[in-house]
DNA sequence: TGCCAGGCCCTCTTTAGGGCCTT
């Protein structure tokens, strides 16, 4: 009850900049609809350029596996359906978001679902947590994971279940009854010492 | 030409520097 939908992305990318030629490899999303993941979306993608050792290493995709997969451009466009208008959330949104739209803009889409962002999300409400690291907050909340990680799925779910595990929190600790995707969304720039203040604004 | 991520966020800050996060 009053629990908004979102998908949960997460990509897999050559490297760290689309601005300096790198693309997209692996696509993970999975909807959310109130307080349980209800759909999944997962695909590899052939970027069409040779992955580095490190990325093999760090992802466990090969490039013998890329070459049979679809090109990035079909895969983009099933992206497209999946999402629909949903809003979007992201471990690091500002990493995803700019590889969704650099892979976008090679179909000539334009996204207009807005982004919240998990691990800005995750430095407020967890101030005590080791560090904001996915793997690390997984551990922290002992959340549900079948231990992969840096796979495209496997850290979409985990991104939700540590998204739907901060409402709940929020809720519990502020009791309040339901709590909005702009709320979730504004949290994310709520300065740290300001947060008693914001959450008090959202009660009752 | 030759460089090469970039946004957030803290602090020994704002005429800046560096760690955290994502691959």
């Amino acid at each position: 009850m009053g629990n908004f939908s979102a998908v949960v992305i997460d990509f897999e990318t050559t490297g760290l900049s689309p601005n300096l030629g790198d693309r997209a490899i692996e696509v993970g999303a999975v909807l959310v609809q109130g307080t349980q993941i209800v759909d999944r979306f997962q695909s590899l993608m052939n970027p069409g350029m040779k992955i580095s050792s490190f990325i093999e290493d760090y992802t466990g995709i090969t490039n013998k596996m890329l070459i049979k997969a679809p090109p990035v451009k079909e895969v983009m466009k099933t992206l497209v359906k999946f999402i629909q208008q949903h809003h979007l959330v992201a471990h690091n949104a500002s990493f995803d978001s700019k590889f969704l739209d650099a892979e976008f803009s090679r179909i000539n889409h334009v996204r207009r679902n807005e982004f919240a962002c998990s691990m800005l999300s995750s430095r407020r409400i967890y101030q005590d947590a080791p560090n904001h690291k996915l793997e690390t907050l997984v551990r922290y909340k002992k959340l549900q994971t079948d231990g992969t990680y840096h796979r495209a799925l496997a850290d979409a779910e985990m991104t939700a279940y540590l998204w739907l595990r901060m409402i709940s929190d929020i809720k519990s600790k502020y009791g309040l009854k339901q709590v909005s995707f702009p709320m979730m969304q504004q949290l994310c720039r709520v300065p740290k010492g300001k947060l008693e203040g914001f959450m008090i604004k959202f009660c009752s």
